[in-house]
DNA sequence: CCATTAAGTCACCGGGCGTTGACTAGCGGC
DNA sequence: GCCGCTAGTCAACGCCCGGTGACTTAATGG
């Protein structure tokens, strides 16, 4: 029987790597509850034991996700006068593939376990709001930075719950030019 | 043994009511799926098994309660040139005690759930974003609508992230006052 | 005062989860 | 060309969940 296809070369460090993307993709997609070690596995085309065996426990493979991902950081790359413009396209258009927003994306799709809470908290302050509320600056930063990183959580949720944003093209324009001029607003005041 | 203190006296339709009412803040306070039958009935003082009973599935009470709590409804109800105060105040200040804006975070917490996506979406759109952005009206209501709504679901998000918003009094009041601004402002163009 | 009916409980099922220890199979060194 | 080591598998455990049918108990009407 030719049952294994493609075995996969035996090499660990390659095939924890796979496991931890693979995870960090299904974590961006399913909240914490959703994804289980056995859909990880599968993805990796692997067993669920071996990921035990690699990471711990799935809340150990949570963190090495979170940490595998410069959440936050992505935010900060780039012309400052340009910010609103930058996020507001990358969250209404770029969101569905690849964005590069996914560690946020991930921190927000577990807000409702109670088992990932602690860690979505502790990342979400270390890695984003602090460091976004120093690249913010000036009067009030904190404050501006709350409002704007709240602005973007909240568009990120709104197309998350109603699937993209049931708006047409034009439509669509129209709120990417108003949230860049809200963002860049708050940045800049 | 004096076991049962109070043994609630037999009334299907109080015993009903108290069920959902339960169901209600377990679901505010928790997801989908991190709230149990058994901790629902727990907090009324029955058996797990009364709540499937009376409700059916557990998919059919959390219906049951969106339907309890008319949601959007409260955005709505008030003078609309003080709309970006009163929400804000809503949001900042009154989140924790029993918000008026309760129905919004009990879609916003199952969020995560692929079990409960399929009704948070429906009854978000149906509820929430439909009334709401006809209700805003004017050039572009849909997207100031949305533009509004998510706003307001990131502030909400923001709080339950880092528990309370972690900042001085004197920040608060100043957050207060920005994101009545954006909010009005929002409104009102 | 008892029979009937509805309100509520109890034990239990099937299923999915994360995790573990025993096992198997492929690669590197002698 | 065999051996040991390790990457990877397999079966199973314990747990908790939502849901169901049989049972018990309290109120009610005659």
């Amino acid at each position: 029987m030719f049952c294994h296809v493609a075995p996969r070369p035996r090499n660990a460090e390659a095939t924890r790597a796979a496991i931890l993307t693979a995870a960090r993709e299904r974590f961006a997609r399913e909240s914490y509850d959703d994804v289980g070690m056995r859909d990880i596995a599968g993805d990796v085309g692997v067993d669920a034991a071996l990921v035990s065996r690699y990471f711990g426990s799935k809340e150990d493979l949570f963190v090495s996700v979170l940490d595998s991902c410069d959440n936050g950081g992505e935010l900060m790359a780039g012309d400052r006068g340009d910010f609103g413009r930058r996020i507001a396209h990358e969250v209404i258009y770029e969101g569905k593939s690849e964005s590069k927003l996914k560690g946020l994306l991930i921190l927000l799709r577990s807000i409702g376990s109670t088992k990932a809470m602690e860690l979505v908290q502790r990342t979400g302050n270390e890695r984003f709001f602090n460091p976004f509320a120093a690249w913010v600056g000036g009067p009030d930063g904190a404050v501006r930075a709350r409002l704007a990183a709240a602005f973007i959580m909240g568009m990120t949720v709104s197309r998350e719950i109603t699937g993209g944003f049931g708006l047409s093209p034009r439509e669509c324009e129209e709120m990417e030019r108003r949230m860049a001029v809200i963002l860049q607003d708050v940045i800049d005041a």
